[in-house]
DNA sequence: GTGGTCTAGACCACG
DNA sequence: GTGGTCTAGACCACC
């Protein structure tokens, strides 16, 4: 039998920096809402005796949490540093680097991503309005218009933006930011393997759209996946 | 004996923003495999005169590589910065700024995390092995030892370590990744929550266990949905 | 007029050092009761394992804790440190250096001492039980009974413990502390100042105590502040 | 007779701890007065070489004395170990202790915080001079000023030091010290036990300097002793 | 085996 | 660049 005094809980310690202080405290302050994306913070030297911690602390924790997508830095005029915008950079830097430096084969990747994708289909079509649907199909149209003309480079941020907008139909962030991160990563990993990879994306999104506005999610699942396992098949032949 | 792996190379820097040079090269040469996880880096100093550069380009290095959980700095002799082993740390903080300053529902959060451990538990069911369970059956183990002893901060590492170990049975890196990155994310938010969950976590899981080694997919998906609801509504309670 | 979004609130920044974190755990459990006097603490090389810390950071705590009073360390096998019986040594310590160190002058202490132990008077002659007055009544027998047989060493034990005995009379701790502490100074005042004090102490104690078995306050603090005042005399003549 | 020889005085061996022989040392040079408050110590590796002890021992000597608050050691340039201010930090650290940690109930601490307070309202009384009170006033007037303000962060330091400016108008620094203690020990368990105490504060304490003024003694203490038994009753509740 | 001491080396912080 | 802080590892004295 165990002894009725509780024995002694000793938890591992770990030492702050000072840096790590100032962060913990900016992020305290935008979780609670009283900073909030487009905010000014205090010109460093003030914020450093505010603190009472060096400038060099304060530079170090303004560079990682511009590392982590919370605010941006920029240089000139009363310079100082703003709260940002979320989006999720962050997310897809941080999976990015676990692909590129952990060894990790792309199709694991790539194995997810479509898992991810059906998922977001699926909850689409039981959430998606019309509205939702509109967006999807402006996204096509106009990917589809300068694909015509001919202009790649503003067509390609129609095509990277079509899963964006897809995951939002199921609005869910976390389900936004995780497919967008996805997708992106694929693309970027396609984009170093097979230069042109070509195929009818056009159609097949039409297609899809449709399904999913017929609530049909088994169908749109299918047509997707189809998609995105030829598409993938583009990087396997490289490994 | 000499060692056969190649000794990393590291190239003087050029202009541009110095700690940015410092990066790119030690994230090429992780990526090349030169530096592997727990190698170590030169110390401060004498890194700075390799290189050509301040120690305070080093350390802004250091501070970003870090943040990306790349390398891991620790104080004392030995110190310097070791690469570390890759883990999701990166991705649940990213996703964890989503969700704590982005005003992200923690819905959004239990919501996917349950479509992803599905999904894994699901993928697990078709490719573990004897070994993979046995993995997740030690765990499980472990965890009940420990809480009959009451040594409830070592439970805790087992109980979270769970669903990784779980994961891990996909043989998919990239989902392991993910539904640590959650489970985690969630567990905080429950932790900030409700003081007291407290349910048969040990019964469900064992349950959970015996339906995936009997390859029965649904059975366990089923007994793991019904678990992650009754935690997740703890959260929904409180908002 | 105010803004009504509330201003960022940000706190200065503590650097905290690794032996004051093990401190807190310490005084943490202590505090809870999970460590309890007597009790013995990890050896150094353990402990320092168990936290994650040198043996130098759990030696500083150590060295911390013992200045405190909170724990005791001793040498050799099974030595390790114990978790020490509550004292007023810690107090006292911390008075005499005020006074040894910060140029306080004596008659300040001598002061607050002979108010200190009017009011114990006070309160004790409301609540004392008559166990009280027999400890205190034993305590004062001893003393002249060494007295008579010229075993000073001993005796000066049971005339400093007097004031302690009278304070517990008031059965409140905090009280105890203080007048003990401020006798012990005074004590130690006078022994580095007339070597020889010598004054019917027995004859006044059995005074006080006759006074206060009878509840007659006002006539037990007169005949103790004459005692003291004539003490403390001797003090003053030095400066 | 004693001998007129002085006899040989061995004393023990032992090997003090070279942390306590430096303790010693700078024990005396400031009850000396050659070390004031403000002088800086030599820079730890150059004081080592100096004393011919290894740093770790001016290490362990400066943890001692730092929390014995006789010294207080700051990062940077300039860093070293500076002689502090005479507070009555360590004071209350020792009395807090032994109520945190010996299970000393709360009622124990306000009993004689106010006895203590009321003493020295009644030694004020006798001997504050106009500066004393105007003094007093000012603290109160900042402290008002700051409620107005919603400045609670500031006004908290001034709430604070109330008791401590009240007791220096006894002239008496034992007094002042035990005063400051048992406020700031009474603060803390009040600030962990009700997150909102609010009362008229400000109104209390013009009236008890009103009083003070006048010379009226067993008035302001009549009204402090409410004052105070009113706030004590909060930690009461709790117990 | 445990505390007490010391050394060398490195990070972390401030100016 | 200086200086505080932390660490790893070693040796000693004690029981």
């Amino acid at each position: 039998m165990a002894t009725l005094r509780p024995s002694p809980n000793f938890a591992p310690i770990k030492a702050k920096r000072a840096f790590e202080a100032v962060c913990e405290q900016i992020r305290r302050e935008v979780a609670l809402g009283t900073l909030k994306p487009g905010d000014r913070l205090p010109p460093e030297r003030e914020f450093a005796e505010q603190l009472g911690v060096s400038r060099t602390a304060i530079r170090e924790a303004m560079r990682s949490l511009e590392n982590a997508g919370i605010v941006q830095c920029q240089q000139g005029m009363g310079g100082s540093a703003f709260i940002r915008e979320r989006d999720s950079m962050a997310v897809t830097q941080a999976v990015g680097d676990m692909v590129m430096l952990g060894q990790i084969p792309s199709h694991s990747v790539t194995e997810v991503r479509i898992i991810l994708t059906e998922q977001a289909i699926r909850m689409a079509c039981e959430r998606a309005t019309e509205e939702d649907f509109m967006a999807i199909e402006r996204d096509i149209d106009r990917a589809e218009q300068l694909t015509v003309r001919g202009d790649f480079t503003r067509r390609n941020t129609y095509i990277t933006e079509f899963y964006r907008i897809l995951a939002q139909a199921t609005h869910n962030q976390v389900m936004v930011m995780l497919v967008e991160s996805l997708s992106e990563l694929t693309r970027t990993l396609l984009a170093k393997a097979s230069p042109v990879p070509r195929s009818d994306v056009i159609g097949v999104r039409r297609n899809v759209l449709k399904l999913m506005r017929a609530r049909d999610a088994d169908g749109a699942v299918r047509e997707m996946r189809a998609h995105l396992e030829r598409l993938h098949r583009l990087l396997e032949a490289q490994d």
